[in-house]
Parts: structure tokens; sequence; C-alpha cells
DNA sequence: TCAAATTCATTCGTACACAAATAAAGTTTG
DNA sequence: CAAACTTTATTTGTGTACGAATGAATTTGA
């Protein structure tokens, strides 16, 4: 009997197999929608519109608020409003109520930019699900919303 | 009637909606699965442990093969490796056939690493899944390989 | 057979991602 | 009210991730 009864991928003694692993498709799959994203809008990354598009959708936020609702931490979401901010895509203000907060809202031009690739990103969406069927789809959805 | 007539979300004029995407999602669950990750085994990066596993798994390759089945590009395994490399956990000898490649190996270290965590790398692909039931796993990770 | 194309490893630059530490501002509570 | 705690933004450091450019080695194909 051959070393291996389930399938023709190889295993290890301890039966861990890297290509098996949720964690390892994962990747694939989000690396997979990062080239179609970049395909799509390579004028801004994933994380930069998504930052945008909160923006546009909800209104002046603080840094923190922002971060939060964009499933980013402080440092991170530092840098991205930074390199929009340089872009003139946003603009932040204090908070006159709480000397902490940095207000931070999209510019004239953000708006514009979200307008314009707003269509781009639902396309990207569908792309990415692109090998699923309708049904799949809902499935999917579903079933990763509840990984989260 | 209200703005919106299919959830409770709220959506811009154009039909985006952030927290709907499956990037955004799929980002999320990336983070959730990280974290976890880290928990068991914070020793190791899930990249680095990746390059351990498969490694161990398939024996010594070049740094290009080894980075295309751990889905990293030449500039990325060659990082991985560096650090690896630092900790002892890997070594690398020129190919005797190819002068242009540098073959990597796992050290008596690195496996005796991948052997220590070969186990909790199990529970964390269990932890991440834990939300779904056997059906649910499998249907998932169906589901999942086809957006690769 | 030798020029063209490809592969391999490296380097540089940009952009997340997060842990940990810090300081200032705000809130809670004894 | 003051001490303790929390929140907000910043900074530093480490580690992916990838595009683009480079040079050396190998393969190819006319």
């Amino acid at each position: 009997m051959p070393q291996n009864a389930t399938s023709s991928a190889s295993k290890s003694q301890t039966g861990y197999n890297l290509d098996e692993q949720v964690g390892f498709i994962l990747r694939r799959v989000s690396q997979r929608h990062l080239a179609i994203f970049a395909e799509h809008i390579p004028d801004l990354t994933s994380t930069q519109f998504a930052v945008l598009a909160k923006l546009c959708e909800v209104g002046p936020l603080s840094q923190n608020e922002l971060g939060r609702r964009t499933a980013m931490d402080a440092a991170t979401i530092k840098g991205v409003i930074d390199r929009l901010r340089l872009r003139g895509l946003v603009t932040s203000r204090p908070d006159p109520g709480d000397l902490r907060r940095i207000t931070v809202l999209a510019t004239e031009d953000g708006r514009a930019m979200f307008d314009q690739f707003s269509q781009a990103a639902l396309a990207i969406t569908e792309e990415t699900m692109a090998p699923l069927d309708d049904q799949e789809r809902v499935a999917f959805l579903t079933l990763l919303q509840k990984l989260v």
C-alpha cells in the first residue's frame, strides 16, 4: 500500500500538508484578489480604496475610528492616511470637542476618485468570485462571514 | 421608503458597500487566522512556518522553486529564507548542476522546530475553522479552492 | 552555433500589518 | 477632587508582499 491513503498530495508523518491548510489557501486567494484589484485600479491600493470608500460612505471620522471601520490598527491607518493626504485625496482637522482626535475626511478629489472607481471596485468583486455560480457565491460569502 | 431596500448596512448611490466586498471580508478572515497562528506559534510567522513545512515535506529545493511552492515571489522568499537561516533553521548550498541555483534545506534544528509545532499548526487550522461544522468546512474549502 | 529568450538570485523602493512604547487628553471611581 | 485607567495618535522595529531593474547562467531555436 502506498504511503498515502487520502489523496495524491504528499503528507508528513504528522499528517501536516501545507497545501490543505485554510491559512495557506486563504493567502493564495487574497493574492489573486489583490492582483485583480491592481489590474482594475492601479492608482490606489485596496487598503487606500477601502479608507476612501468608508469616508465617502459614512462621512468624516476620527483616525482611530476610521481604522476600526476598515480593520486597520492605529499604526497602519496612520500610514494609509498619510499617503492619501500626500495625494490630496483626504484632509484632516482637529476635533474641537476632543483635543486628542483628528477628524479625517475625503476631499473633492477624493470623492471624485471614489466615484470614478466604485464601478471598477464592484467589477473586482465580480471577477474575484467569477469561478463560482450565483448559489456558490451566496454560500461562500455566508461561510466566509462566519470566519471573521 | 428608506434609502436602502436590501439590508441594514449603508450603501452609497453607486451601490458600493465596503463591508460586503469579498476582498474586505477575506482580509479580516486572514487577520483573524494570523492572530490565531501567532497565539499557537509565537516563535515563527505563518510564512516562515510554511517554508519550513514545505522543506520538511518535499526535501531540498532551489530558492525560486521553494518560493513557487509556498506562493512567494523571488524577493519575498529571499527575505524569509534569510531570516530562517539567521536562526539556523535552514541552510543553503550551491547547486552543482546549475550555477544560478541555491539549494535550500532544513537543518536538524529546523526539522525539530517543524516536528515540535506541526500539531499546533493543525490546531490553528482547526481553530480557524471552528465556527463551521463539518459539512460547512468541506463546503467552504471546496469553494475557497475554486477562488485560487 | 551563436544570438535571443528565459531563469535564477539579488537589490531597491513602496506599502501594508502589527507589537510595543510613549505622551497627551479624556473618563472613571474611590 | 485626585489617582487610576482608557483612549488617541505617534514612533520604532520587524516582517511580509510585490513591481521593477540588474547581472549571471542556462536554454532555445533559427
